[in-house]
DNA sequence: TTCCGATAGTGGGGTCGCAAT
DNA sequence: ATTGCGACCC
DNA sequence: CACTATCGGAA
């Protein structure tokens, strides 16, 4: 996998100045990462705003990286006359359309019509000394700086309770939004996981039939990697996260049906960020 | 003493691009 | 033309 | 993206 070097000494405001070139992909740029709302957090001084379904964007002053660090190539009209100040939101094809989306960002050579469905949803501008509440204010003005219809501001708002902040998240997610970003007012930009930004998504459980074992890799090596099951709808997939190591060592048989948790679903159907969950109990009857 | 935050390391679906078939 | 694989996105 | 395991410092 990946890694990320979030210790990285790249300064978020300096990430090169001058000519640049073409895009040799440094260190992954410091970026914030969300962790999960878990329901006791303090709601007092924080914003609230839709999560937008896309690939992150982070404009560096002059060039466009994704989370990893490797430039994307938007068409030159698409970021053009942005300014050399950082700001950072999300590359959206519009609601239900994250496929489309990775889709485009992906391709070498998309076409313009493609990017003309595209949007830059910004959500912040990444200053080392503001608080969040003043960094609202800045990327709300480069955006207007910017005039361009795709790029929007992402609207924050403010969430008196827990009560507002459930009907907030069920109002977007019966529009068909995959949920909401959480915002502490005080916090300065800092990179990494942390809890002045937590992403509140829900949720489903479902269960389906074991029908197979894949093997694992690495530290699972000779126990399980993942389970082959199948929905009551003939669907099959793999669920390969949420085991603990002794559940790998001794994972559910074939035959056995299991519950999963999911969020959303794919093109195709299929679920969404599968997860095991556990055994399901056997029937009463 | 217990608990929490940060890391490292596994795994998924989907897409693109390239090499092998 | 199809398949498989790594490297990305989430 | 999802998750678990581990470790050291905070609580």
């Amino acid at each position: 996998m990946q890694r990320r070097d979030l210790l990285s000494h790249i300064s978020l405001g300096c990430l090169g100045s001058l000519a640049s070139l073409p895009a040799v992909a440094t260190q992954p740029p410091a970026l914030w990462l969300a962790n999960p709302y878990q329901g006791n957090e303090k709601l007092a001084d924080c914003w609230v705003s839709e999560k937008y379904d896309g690939i992150r964007g982070y404009w560096n002053g002059h060039q466009l990286l994704s989370r990893s660090g490797k430039a994307l190539n938007p068409p030159t009209w698409f970021v053009q006359a942005w300014p050399s100040q950082p700001f950072e939101g999300e590359l959206w094809a519009g609601l239900g359309q994250f496929e489309q989306a990775a889709s485009v960002i992906q391709q070498k050579q998309a076409t313009d019509s493609a990017w003309r469905a595209m949007r830059f949803m910004v959500f912040d501008a990444n200053t080392s000394t503001q608080a969040f509440t003043d960094r609202i204010v800045r990327y709300q003005s480069i955006v207007k700086q910017i005039g361009k219809p795709w790029v929007q501001a992402v609207p924050q708002s403010q969430v008196p309770s827990h009560a507002a902040l459930k009907a907030m998240l069920h109002k977007i997610v019966q529009a068909g939004g995959e949920g909401l970003m959480l915002h502490r007012g005080s916090s300065l930009y800092q990179s990494g996981r942390n809890s002045d930004v937590l992403k509140v998504k829900p949720h489903e459980d479902a269960e389906a039939k074991v029908i197979g074992h894949e093997p694992g890799q690495g530290k699972h090596a000779e126990r399980l990697g993942a389970l082959m099951v199948e929905t009551p709808q003939g669907l099959r997939f793999k669920l390969g996260t949420g085991f603990t190591d002794a559940q790998r060592e001794n994972p559910p048989a074939v035959g056995q049906w299991v519950t999963y948790s999911y969020r959303g679903l794919t093109d195709k159907g299929g679920p969404r960020f599968a997860s095991f969950v556990r055994i399901r109990p056997t029937v009463e009857r």
